[in-house]
RNA sequence: GCUCAGGUGGUGGAAUAGGUAGACACGCGGGACUUAAAAUCCCGUGGGCAGAAAUGCCCGUACGGGUUCGAUUCCCGUCCCGAGCACCA
């Protein structure tokens, strides 16, 4: 057993056997529910949240628990500050790999993730987190579900009122419209042809409902979709990486489809404004600007001359543009349309149909990961026809290319090939002119894109700066009245609905085609049982197989919700989790607010932490939350990679050579499980136990070692890198693993995960644990007054230790428990006045050990229900320190000189002081920079 | 390509309103205790040179410049690694 070692020397009763102490307090806490939390308390409030997990099937390995362990900490610790706490967990439950699973062995979703969920609980519940398991939350839970139903029914029945800058009741839109038709109203929309009153009232109720559909904050449209085969369903543009799919890393294609959609694009400006006010990094921030892609410019028109009146087409189509750069329309030499866009049919002409319909069937074969691939391939084809640039009325040939998306503004460009680097690009290889605007510039081999320079060859612009020009034009344009200002954002709709079984059924029945609500009070729509979780054959959602999938005889909606649907109110549903009656109790809602502190991966970025703050402000809108954000501070955790070792084989051998010899042979390199390599030391006998292929396996050593080579890699079982966070509580225990976690570097940081560290912390927490005995095992902590150095090293360490929390720089405050446990140590101090503060300031990052030591120091009530300023005050002694400022260990003041000094007077007053000095004045104040016994430098 | 973050010993990392670089920990080397191992404790540990020694000197924070009495820290340029976005007009 691990602690019999000690034996010669030590008694067992002061062996710091964590086992046992971890097992005790956790089972205290579960008991006495120390951790639960209700609103109505006086105290004030702080909301610590963790991103909740998706429980996969293969359990925590030790990179997932870091920011759990560094929000516990920082939840303790603001308990012992005094604050009500609110720290909860639950399981992002609905999701794909427990879908796929059932696909491939029968079990049903919810049997797997059940079991997933008590392995991941198993896992947490070792670690000694402060969470209130009272409000546990599962998204496929229909109790919770419910709220995830009813906020879209709220979306379903609502508009974005522009004017207003929020989401209000569709039934206001009706009225509107049975009174004045839709002219009037600036409401974010899809198409819609504008109607009059009378119009409306003489329309069916089929035609009125798609109408509205177009207006809805929760509507179906049709759009281009990214659409997975091999998924079987459409994805997000977050769920989307590189033209795969996030989950699997399946190709995916764009798709024309009817999907659910949510209208977040209404929301872009309010997302973009209110993120100044949020703590949250700058690249985070960055992130969501980007994604929300704000620009401004204008919309432009672009009438269409038809040079070839032979072929009897209409004479004239007006082409609609969107451009940042309205200063360079002089230097328009073609236009291009994306290849979706309805103006290429009404544009090409007869001789060109052929091409371009070519062109058109071999752009839509493409894969989007093809389309991004072939991104430096410049392709394109003439429509035939000609633009007339308002400017200038010289006629431009429109061209279609796949550079141009669809998507985005119009659809449509006018082509600047001198100012735009793709625009060039299309230029050269197609030989069209190139119009220099901008004096001095050099286009003869590349574009000039900067926003800088004076105009030139452009009419009434010329001579003015491009900062000066841009407004002019757009000035121009308005005046002219051939276009307007127009702000366009990237941020688009996000798609709502998934081809899956495991998610949220969608409350909407089909009512003579029309979408209609599920009662409210009906709610949760609960998922039905199907047979298998496949889709149907002829291509249905897996949904279709469900026996009855009707409401009141009409069919219900059979795809489901993504995944971002039951994570987006998360923490709004923690604070009243069992309210049957709304999502979260008003009064309740208005105590905990909102998130003070959210602590997860940067992976989220553009996904839930933009679908969130949407759904928020939604919520915001009609009355059911009080805070416009929903997360006030935001700490991403950086991800902890793992620290492969490797073994050398000698080719078609069974030899293993040695990391130092390796060279000399001809070796493959061979991943090997960390768990039988020591400190890159190869477990030799392990090894061969390890697989069949090695049991014969022979090695050729350094110095009698095998010594393994290493790499930092992702973390996963194909690297055997994987280390679980229960083998080392069971080696080390938790109090260990959680000072080794934040040991282990910044919070922030990426940083690989390397057991050989963790004897350091382990040390030090036997040490401490040491302090409170002597050799004979005899309890020493005496009531004796502590002695200056004594107190001093305290607080010194309550200084560091509480700003480095509120820094959240948890790996300088280890440290800075383990030189102050050497100082300590050194005064020979077992004192209850330096101990106890100790013991209170250890118990966020080591709560069991502090647990224990609190109670054999007598207090009956739990250390987590301390409260640390009263002791801070109640130790906290005046001139404790010698010097006024302590720096890098050494002793430094400031002092304030007069101008008039000489040098040598200067000396004389910091030898006065006989020591370090440091002062760096402003304001006619000397600079004096001084080190112990000599003046290094002295500025008047 | 654009945006952001970073580059410090054998390793993880300390230290930036500019002021003794390498705290703390691992690892390594040496020693004590032990029949032995483990555990524990003590000493040393960036590189180089000189010295018997205490010690002294030189070089060192990716590279090249600059500002400064003084730069890991500020500025300019280059290189490298990581993350995000990627034809967004």
């Amino acid at each position: 057993m691990y602690y019999i070692c000690g034996l010669n020397k030590y008694n067992l009763e002061m062996e710091y056997n964590f086992l046992d102490i971890e097992k005790k307090w956790q089972e205290f806490w579960a008991k006495n529910q120390t951790f639960k939390v209700e609103a109505d308390s006086s105290k004030p409030k702080y909301y610590v949240l963790d991103m909740f997990p998706y429980p996969s099937g293969a359990g925590l390995h030790v990179g997932h628990p870091l920011g759990y362990i560094a929000s516990d900490i920082y939840s303790r610790y603001k308990r012992l500050k005094g604050f009500n706490v609110l720290h909860p967990m639950g399981y992002d439950a609905f999701g794909l790999p427990a879908e796929q699973y059932a696909i491939q062995t029968g079990q049903h979703p919810a049997t797997t993730t059940e079991k997933n969920i008590n392995r991941y609980r198993e896992q947490m519940d070792r670690i000694g987190f402060s969470y209130d398991w009272s409000r546990e939350i599962r998204t496929c839970d229909p109790g919770y579900y419910k709220w995830t139903q009813w906020a879209f029914l709220k979306m379903f029945g609502s508009y974005y009122n522009n004017t207003a800058a929020k989401a209000c009741p569709i039934s206001e839109l009706e009225e509107i419209f049975a009174k004045e038709g839709n002219t009037g109203v600036d409401a974010a929309c899809g198409d819609v042809p504008a109607f009059t009153a009378e119009q409306w009232n003489s329309f069916t109720e089929l035609e009125k409902s798609n109408i509205l559909m177009q207006y809805r904050i929760a509507y179906q449209g049709e759009t281009a979709v990214n659409w997975c085969p091999a998924l079987g369903t459409v994805l997000a543009n977050d769920e989307v990486k590189e033209g795969l799919s996030v989950r699997g890393g399946h190709p995916v294609e764009q798709k024309k489809m009817k999907q659910w959609q949510l209208r977040v694009s209404a929301y872009a400006e309010r997302l973009l404004a209110d993120m100044e006010e949020l703590e949250w990094t700058d690249a985070l921030k960055e992130m969501q600007k980007n994604w929300i892609g704000k620009s401004q410019g204008a919309e432009m028109i672009f009438k269409v001359a038809n040079t070839d009146p032979a072929e009897g087409q209409a004479a004239e189509y007006d082409m609609t543009i969107f451009t940042t750069r309205a200063d360079t329309v002089y230097g328009v030499t073609f236009m291009v349309l994306a290849p979706e866009s309805e103006w290429v049919a009404k544009l090409t002409t007869k001789g060109q149909k052929e091409a371009v319909e070519a062109y058109l069937l071999e752009a839509k074969k493409k894969t989007e990961r093809e389309r991004i691939a072939e991104t430096r391939k410049v392709t394109g084809v003439f429509t035939g026809s000609y633009a007339v640039n308002p400017f200038t009325n010289e006629q431009v040939p429109v061209w279609v290319s796949e550079y141009v998306l669809a998507g985005y503004g119009t659809g449509a460009i006018m082509a600047v090939p001198a100012h735009d680097s793709r625009d060039y690009n299309f230029a050269k290889t197609f030989n069209l002119p190139i119009i220099p605007l901008i004096e001095g510039c050099d286009v003869s081999t590349e574009s000039f894109d900067a926003k800088e320079g004076v105009m030139c060859n452009s009419g009434f612009l010329t001579g003015m700066t491009v900062k000066e020009a841009i407004p002019a034009a757009i000035d121009e344009v308005e005046r002219l009245g051939i276009g307007r200002r127009k702000i366009n954002y990237r941020l688009r709709d996000a798609i709502f609905s998934r081809q899956r079984y495991w998610g949220e059924p969608f409350p909407i029945y089909y009512k003579d085609g029309i979408a209609t609500p599920v009662p409210e009070e009906e709610l949760p729509l609960q998922l039905p049982e199907v047979d298998k979780f496949l889709p149907t054959e002829d291509g249905e959602p897996p949904l279709a197989r469900a026996e009855n999938w009707t409401y009141k005889g009409y069919p219900l909606e059979k795809s489901t919700m993504p995944g971002f649907a039951g994570s987006s109110a998360y923490y709004l549903r923690y604070m009243d989790p069992a309210n049957d009656s709304a999502l979260v109790d008003k009064e309740i809602d208005s105590y905990w607010r909102n998130v003070d502190l959210y602590i997860g991966g940067t992976e989220h970025a553009t996904g839930h932490l933009i679908y969130s703050r949407f759904w928020n402000k939604f919520l915001y809108d009609l009355g059911y939350v009080v805070e416009k954000e929903p997360f006030k501070k935001l700490i991403n955790q950086g991800m902890i990679q793992g620290r492969s070792n490797f073994v050398y084989r000698i080719k078609n051998t069974n030899t293993f050579v040695s990391y130092g010899l390796k060279d000399e042979y001809d070796t493959t390199e061979i991943h090997v499980d960390v768990n039988i390599v020591v400190n890159d030391r190869l477990d030799m006998e392990a090894f061969k136990a390890w697989m069949p292929d090695f049991a014969n396996a022979e090695f050729i050593l350094e110095n009698g070692e095998y010594i393994c080579g290493w790499a930092v890699e992702k973390m996963s079982k194909s690297m055997f890198n994987v280390v679980n966070p229960d083998n080392i509580c069971n080696s080390y225990g938790a109090d260990t693993l959680r000072l080794y976690e934040m040991f282990l570097g910044p919070l922030e940081q990426s940083k690989p995960w390397d057991t050989k560290g963790i004897d350091g912390v382990n040390r030090f927490l036997k040490k401490f644990w040491r302090m409170f005995w002597n050799r004979e095992g005899n309890w020493v902590v005496s009531d004796e007054k502590a002695a200056p150095s004594e107190l001093k090293a305290l607080h010194k360490l309550i200084n560091k230790v509480g700003t480095d929390i509120e820094n959240f720089s948890f790996n300088t405050s280890v440290s800075a428990f383990m030189i102050a446990l050497n100082e300590l140590q050194d005064l020979k101090c077992c004192k209850r006045e330096i101990l106890e503060p100790l013991v209170i300031l250890l118990s966020p990052f080591a709560p069991h050990i502090s647990e224990e030591l609190w109670s054999l120091l007598g207090h009956t009530e739990s250390v987590s229900t301390a409260l640390f300023p009263e002791y801070v005050e109640a130790y906290t002694v005046e001139n404790t320190f010698e010097y006024p400022v302590s720096f890098n260990g050494k002793m430094r003041f400031k002092m304030e000189l007069p101008k008039s000094l000489s040098p040598k007077e200067v000396e004389e007053a910091v030898r006065a002081n006989e020591n370090t000095a440091k002062y760096v004045g402003e304001n006619g104040i000397k600079k004096v920079i001084v080190v112990p016994g000599k003046i290094i430098n002295v500025v008047c």
